[in-house]
DNA sequence: AATGCGCATTGACTTAAATCAAAATCCTGC
DNA sequence: GCAGGATTTTGATTTAAGTCAATGCGCATT
């Protein structure tokens, strides 16, 4: 796949004229990751920030003792490690890729100066920000005044209507990995999913979960209680 | 105080030459709020956003059984609900008075036409939507893994560098205010100020705090231990 | 088909923090 | 200076979730 077609499809140059996509393009670098490489560590350096061309980047932060909270999972299209760019200089978490990915890398300078000179390119960015911002939000209001049944419930719900599926949805992660991104540890998830079965709140196979009562799950997601 | 003098302090309009500043003043509209009136909720509609001018602005969100979890509390300069001007339209969180405040309320369509037109205007923008992102990064990491003595060693630890004091500090919010800025309730806050004082770390005198052991107290927040 | 490793589950126990209730202290306005 | 309400503290108890340890299972590789 060609760098201007990724770029096209990302919301972060949505909208752009092609000459201007062009410029773009000439400026990213692409890079390959294997699994689990490092790309790049809470408190480094960043002289530019990256975009998601395939595969996906897990962003987490880590314990003094090792445990980890996962912030986000960005898939093709998606930003990463661009707050810097803007304020601070140095990455705020840790990014991993999933799976073997491909991202493309935008140094600082060069990207600035396309940002000076392109407004829709930096109103698409404040919109992108604004999003995330938006996300942390609610993922404070998870980790601070709901307890891991609601954050699960709400997490299920979350993926039937990004599948377009209100009965079943797949997890793309690993359990362990989910019990990082909802702020917990795999024993008590794979105990609340156990509770949730017994319930009569889904059916689970595996990675395939099926949302057998919808009504229950979004009671539980809101107010944490059936 | 006059608008023109409120805007050249703040971040947002850092850096603008006289005559845009002269514009931005031009569609702010100075609003006053008293103690604890709601300035806006949780999933309302945004036409528009808000600048500190005087007195302090809590952001929160709250639990289904009333419990409060403060996102930030802004000052003078800083910008209040932003992020519906660029993503989602609705303010994400809650925002009320610690106390008498007066707000200059920005117009979103207003405000959006002189970002178009306004480069440094939108850099500022930028720069203070990712130096947000940065602190919900750590807030977090704080929640989701340090435990709360380690959460308050780290926020007398940021009030000392603020107040330029490494070995006294003043609470500038009641204790209640600080529990639910730590994401925790007044009596767990209550007998953790105790413990800290009985090992030596700080001393306790209503809402000022004296840092007894700078390292002791550094050492609990970054790993939770003495 | 058998081996072995990583992931997931289960069980027994500990612990941090919330809840509920009551007492103490601090302010603020009169 | 005093009354009264809010804030803070203290105590007893409960609870959600983490820890530690062992087992089970799935799956890929040979």
């Amino acid at each position: 796949m060609d760098p201007v077609s990724i770029l096209s499809a990302a919301p972060l140059f949505d909208g752009l004229p092609p000459d201007q996509l062009e410029k773009v393009a000439c400026i990213a670098l692409p890079k390959d990751f294997k699994k689990d490489a490092l790309i790049f560590s809470d408190g480094q350096d960043a002289d530019g920030f990256y975009v998601v061309a395939q595969g996906r980047i897990k962003v987490f932060k880590l314990s003094s003792e090792g445990k980890e909270q996962i912030l986000h999972i960005f898939g093709p299209g998606e930003p990463v490690g661009e707050v810097p760019v803007f304020s601070g200089g140095v990455f705020p978490a840790n990014a991993v890729p999933l799976e073997k990915s491909r991202l493309l890398f935008f140094p600082k300078k060069a990207f600035v100066r396309l940002l000076e000179e392109n407004t829709p390119l930096v109103l698409n960015m404040l919109a992108i920000l604004s999003r995330r911002l938006r996300q942390f939000t609610v993922q404070v209001e998870n980790l601070s005044l709901k307890e891991v049944p609601g954050r699960l419930a709400g997490y299920l719900l979350f993926l039937a209507q990004e599948q377009n599926n209100r009965q079943h949805v797949e997890l793309s992660i690993s359990k362990g990995q989910l019990a990082s991104l909802l702020g917990t540890i795999p024993e008590t998830l794979s105990r609340i999913l156990s509770k949730m079965k017994d319930a009569g709140l889904i059916g689970v196979n595996g990675s395939s979960i099926s949302l057998l009562d919808t009504e229950g799950l979004e009671m539980l997601a809101e107010t944490g209680r059936l």
